[in-house]
DNA sequence: TTGTAAGCGTTATCAA
DNA sequence: TTGATAACGCTTACAA
């Protein structure tokens, strides 16, 4: 048929869009992309084709040609499934809202072969941006491999300052204070911490709140009250064990999660303890968790969803990154703690 | 300086390496590709000048040009966030190993706007193929849909069987009725079932072992004694209050997943009740939370990530898809079920 | 065995 | 306000 060519099927390119609507590709692809400078008829004649054909944009042209990829990397190295899951989660909706994808990958942080994991990741880099993620918020050789290629990242909840990206913060501390304060009103004067794991950001800081709201009250934190877990419930158990089996046991207990609380209640429940009669215990960041347990526990709601959403939507903008966002924390009280015994 | 155009940085691409080894960006390709038709000289020069420069495919560009996207998508729609996450290691770890990359994607099923949703799916689509998780393995509308489209997908652990795509699947039912049989020579008799939501695939398959194994011994399963739960703790719990308030009480439960096992357990607990000499306790799925309850759960072993680094591997493939891959369940005892009192 | 040339569907440049 | 036309970096015919 000569140069008569019929698309008979396929995707629906700009070419089709612009051929039905009697203009150049050029100007559908003002039209899709938003752009100045097409007059109003033109326009509507041009969008009343687009959703005609139902036209989408190839992603894989666009990022061939443009400079951005429409996809955006969540990077994890974190044993708590449910925290990683609802930090995809916010990323996950922000994206989609926006017609972006999400690519998780998977860091071994602790492997011998991390500087290579770095380097094939940024070597293929195909993402518009990289989310990171605890412990990989304060990596230094991960952080210095981005800012050497100048690759925009977001960081959540890191516990270093740093001068890379974005740092997507809660005030862990002040959090910590408040539900030390929370256990001191309830007439507890001998608790239990249980801190993360050394590597981990928040670590410190959950344990600077709890000691400086003992100061705050002329107490100290008492050396063999805190033991340290990994943000595993069985890590939590074993600490509660440890915490228990003493003459002189704690009356409540702070565990830097609610894993590790969750632990620390499966033993006081096998040691006969009732909570929170016998025994108050406390977790921090309200997951899933935190409803599983009986009675319920009191913990501190991180805003993990809205955190990530939040570093997705940074990383889209494209405008100039802030150094830092602040999310707030709060309290929750729940049936897990009560009023000191005696 | 006319011709003379001396790339200074930006990725090396083809060309670059053509120019050095001195061939056609075409033997470079086919170097890369491992295609055939390359003597073993030329071969080895330019796998030289390759790793000498690093050379790293723009994935894009191949994705534009070629007929495969380098990308797997991981349809989800769960509320159990570890059975997801150890779902997406597996994928997640046979894409890395051969340069793909896993995309996620939450759906809704139970939205009104579903249909939407996988449309907008599909209509950018920019993967070579789908993992379908449950319940989504079994969804009808998004089968028929990809069916339509000819994308490949492979459905994990789906009930029905299907025209679409690979099935990947367990034998739920031999492994309930084999759990179901150590209860039964542990002597009991009055067995509590906390069977699944009946959406989900599961659900049936490990109630028709729970049942078939008592028919075995002669027995049939009370219906006061099975009760529904969603694959939450939460309705574990309540399932448990359900079964353990009744003045014959059974002496086992036996919950559809881990979970809700754990759920049961601390009703039990709750109860006063000891595990396992007042109540045995079995779970399926083996996942995490079995190892966190005291005593940990009996449970049924799914080996999740084997089963999801075979989807991967099929979609990667590229050859005919098989109907059905198969994968063994273990049973594993552990100390939440005894010797039944009395 | 090797190379040439034509796309793939966008964005970007620059002229009209 | 519009539109040719050249990239983008690769794969896929097809030729040599």
């Amino acid at each position: 048929m000569g140069e008569m060519r019929l698309k008979t099927n396929g995707p629906v390119t700009l070419s089709d869009v612009a051929a039905r609507a009697g203009v150049s590709i050029k100007t559908v692809s003002r039209v899709v992309n938003r752009e100045a400078n097409v007059s109003s008829a033109t326009r509507e004649r041009v969008e009343a084709v687009l959703s005609d054909l139902d036209y989408r944009p190839n992603i894989f042209a666009r990022s061939l040609a443009g400079s951005r990829s429409y996809l955006l990397s969540l990077l994890f190295d974190n044993p708590n499934a449910s925290y990683v899951h609802d930090l995809q989660l916010g990323a996950l909706r922000q994206c989609r809202a926006v017609g972006y994808h999400l690519i998780v990958e998977e860091m071994d942080s602790g492997a011998a072969d991390f500087e290579q994991q770095v380097a094939r990741l940024l070597q293929g880099s195909l993402t518009d941006g990289l989310i990171l993620t605890p412990p990989l918020s304060d990596n230094a050789l991960l952080l210095a491999a981005l800012a050497a290629r100048g690759l925009p990242c977001v960081r959540i909840a890191p516990y270093t300052a740093g001068e890379v990206g974005t740092a997507i913060l809660i005030d862990d501390a002040a959090a910590a204070a408040e539900l030390t304060t929370h256990l001191l009103d309830l007439g507890h004067r001998r608790i239990g911490f249980i801190e993360g794991p050394s590597g981990h950001g928040a670590t410190r800081l959950r344990y600077d709140g709890f000691a400086s709201a003992l100061r705050a009250r002329g107490l100290a934190p008492e050396p063999d009250l805190v033991v340290t877990g990994d943000f595993t419930s069985r890590s939590g158990m074993e600490a509660g064990e440890r915490l228990l089996a003493r003459p002189d046991r704690p009356t409540a207990i702070f565990a830097s999660n609610d894993d590790m609380a969750l632990g620390a209640m499966l033993t006081a429940s096998r040691l006969g303890l009732h909570i929170p009669e016998d025994l108050s215990v406390a977790g921090f960041d309200d997951s899933r968790t935190a409803l599983l347990t009986w009675p319920q526990l009191t913990t501190v709601r991180q805003p993990v969803t809205d955190m990530s959403a939040a570093a997705a939507r940074v990383l889209i903008s494209r405008e100039p990154m802030p150094r830092r966002i602040m999310f707030d924390l709060e309290v929750v009280v729940r049936g897990s703690t009560g009023v000191a015994r005696g």
